[in-house]
DNA sequence: GCGCCTTTGAAGAAG
DNA sequence: CTTCTTCAAAGGCGC
């Protein structure tokens, strides 16, 4: 099947059979032993971040209370089910949830975007917040973008959606309804307009198959209901609309794009091959940027590329859309700020290791859900910029590290960074009354004196019937879904493989998941084991330093016990 | 002030 | 077909 489980519950338990490792796929690419020293390193790391979360895991009621160890979110779910209930009954009846074009958002409620913006012309801080939520794809055009300068925060921190994103009103992954509120408007509109979508190939408008969309989109009330809505928690107690659209708002003559308002300007200008100029970066008459656009003033390339300026003002003229995020990129953005409030932790990245790890911890079926957003997300995106291809942003950001790696001197100066990073976190590890889990990573051991305090109990998944059901598998349990779908052909084919990272996932990324093979066990490591291949997938062996790295690991931790947990897996 | 770090997943490029 | 690379978010930190 064309989904994300590609193929079964198994190969999704996979997802939960393993662990994944990071070991820095940046890195890697060096030839030297620099390289490996530096994984090891970096491995390590990752294990002290976890035996740090691990560590003090236990203690955090709040996130216990918030994330049962065996339901994690279920009070969302409980929600979601109620509001589902609602919603269900409504679309049913046969209220304004009544469009079918966009089925699999049949319960969104798009709020006013009118006026937060533009009453008056003006974005008001409160109102720009508003919008970043609800707008993940949209780095919002800093003032340079801004002809009127409406904007008085710099679009480079747009993006951020710091304070506000995930209070706890907004659910952070409101933004998937901004694709879609085409569905609000009142009345059922033509036919013909419905599924009308703009070949991403020709860019000529066509009619898909009801199948294309069906998946992503269910058309049946029954359909929708079989699984809650993700989204479900956007709903209001009462059922009435937490968002409110304008009547009539959003018309566009293809509706069935779930064309917001700034998405009309978009069809205008996007997606032919030599986008036209669009409006005055990229604010519909509305004034709305669409979230996924970012003005090219943003993330405008250093002058190290090769373009005239004439081709330069053709950039600056692009607006730049970004990647529609995937499952775990949504997943993050809900999960970050309760993270990092149950955590002293800053550094995005150790946050993000942590929310690596949460989300292998996810059940399957939480997992299908931030799956299933994202598949629509896609699907949404694939919509509004059907000429858009993740390849236009390639070079937009900044050359990576990567690029110039093997011999570069501060290559050499982070190495040794790190290894003395990794030294003093080691002495600081023996020297801890608490050795068996110490500190965080050697890196936070040093720049950031905070320790992760009280973390995630549910991070200590081992037990957790979550993960015992792997994951994702049945993420695209929408059923048939992307199959057919040809907003999202490429999707499903990725789809198919991604849940099962653990085979498909490029050793070049050096991800590293632990599993015993032909064993029915699901082992946990809670001190990850620095980047060694246990997996069999994995054939390559270490490099010599690999392994004299890995060895000397092992005799740091020889004193700690490797919590490997084991846990059956049906 | 730019870029790295760090995570997973999607998608494109390259082999 | 497989492998590799880039980019999505985020924010502290290093240079």
């Amino acid at each position: 099947m064309p989904q994300l489980n590609g193929g079964g519950g198994d190969d999704l338990g996979a997802n939960d059979e393993m662990i994944s490792f990071k070991d820095e796929g940046e890195q890697e690419e060096k030839i030297s032993e620099n390289v490996s020293a530096e994984r090891d390193l970096d491995d390590v790391k990752s294990s002290l971040v976890n035996e740090s979360e691990n560590n003090s895991s236990s203690s955090d009621s709040e996130q216990a209370e918030r994330r049962p160890q065996t339901r994690p979110d279920s009070e969302s779910y409980e929600k979601t089910r109620d509001y589902f209930s609602e919603a269900l009954r409504r679309q049913q009846d046969g209220g304004f949830f009544k469009s079918p074009h966009y089925p699999g958002y049949p319960f969104l409620m798009i709020p006013d975007l009118t006026n937060p913006y533009l009453s008056n012309g003006s974005l008001s801080p409160s109102a720009r917040t508003y919008l970043q939520m609800k707008w993940p794809l949209l780095d919002v055009p800093g003032s340079a973008g801004l002809k009127d300068s409406r904007s008085p925060t710099p679009g480079h921190l747009s993006n951020k959606v710091p304070v506000v994103q995930h209070a706890h009103h907004v659910h952070p992954l409101t933004p998937l309804i901004t694709y879609s509120n085409e569905h609000f408007t009142p009345g059922t509109p033509p036919s013909h307009l419905s599924p009308e979508i703009l070949d991403p190939k020709t860019g000529i408008p066509r009619t898909p198959h009801p199948s294309e969309l069906s998946p992503y989109y269910p058309l049946s009330p029954g359909a929708v209901g079989s699984i809650a809505h993700p989204l479900g928690w956007l709903m209001p107690q009462q059922g009435q609309p937490m968002y409110s659209i304008p009547p009539g708002g959003f018309r566009h003559p293809y509706p069935a794009l779930a064309m917001n308002a700034s998405m009309s300007s978009l069809v205008s200008s996007r997606f032919s091959p030599h986008m036209v100029t669009p409006p005055p970066h990229s604010l519909h008459q509305t004034g709305i940027p669409h979230p996924a656009i970012v003005s090219p003033a943003i993330k405008q390339e250093p002058s190290t590329d090769n373009l005239s300026p004439s081709m330069h003002k053709e950039e600056d003229k692009k607006p730049h859309i970004k990647k529609p995020l995937n499952a775990f990129m949504l997943y993050m953005k809900e999960m970050r700020a309760k993270v990092v409030a149950e955590c002293t932790l800053k550094e995005s990245a150790a946050i993000n290791q942590i929310l690596g790890r949460r989300w292998h911890s996810l059940s399957r079926e939480e997992q299908a859900k931030y799956y299933e957003l994202a598949r629509k997300e896609r699907q949404l995106h694939s919509q509004l910029y059907p000429g858009w291809s993740a390849r236009d942003n390639y070079g937009k950001r900044k050359k990576r590290k990567r690029e110039n790696k093997p011999d570069s001197k501060p290559e050499g100066k982070r190495f040794f960074l790190q290894i003395a990073r990794f030294i003093l976190s080691q002495q600081q590890i023996h020297n801890s009354a608490s050795s068996l889990f110490p500190l965080l990573s050697p890196d936070f051991s040093i720049r950031s004196k905070k320790q992760c305090v009280q973390y995630l109990p549910s991070e200590k998944m081992c037990d957790s019937p979550a993960s015992s059901h792997g994951s994702m598998l049945d993420s695209p349990a929408t059923p048939s879904a992307a199959l057919a779908s040809p907003a999202a052909p490429a999707a499903t084919h990725s789809e198919q493989a991604q849940p099962l990272s653990l085979t498909t996932k490029p050793e070049g990324r050096m991800h590293h998941h632990f599993s015993i093979p032909g064993k029915s066990t699901t082992p946990i490591l809670t001190r990850p084991i620095p980047f060694t291949s246990l997996h069999p997938s994995m054939l390559s062996p270490p490099s010599p330093f690999h392994q004299a790295a890995l060895h000397s690991h092992h005799a740091l931790f020889q004193s700690q016990p490797l919590s490997l947990v084991t846990k059956p897996t049906e």
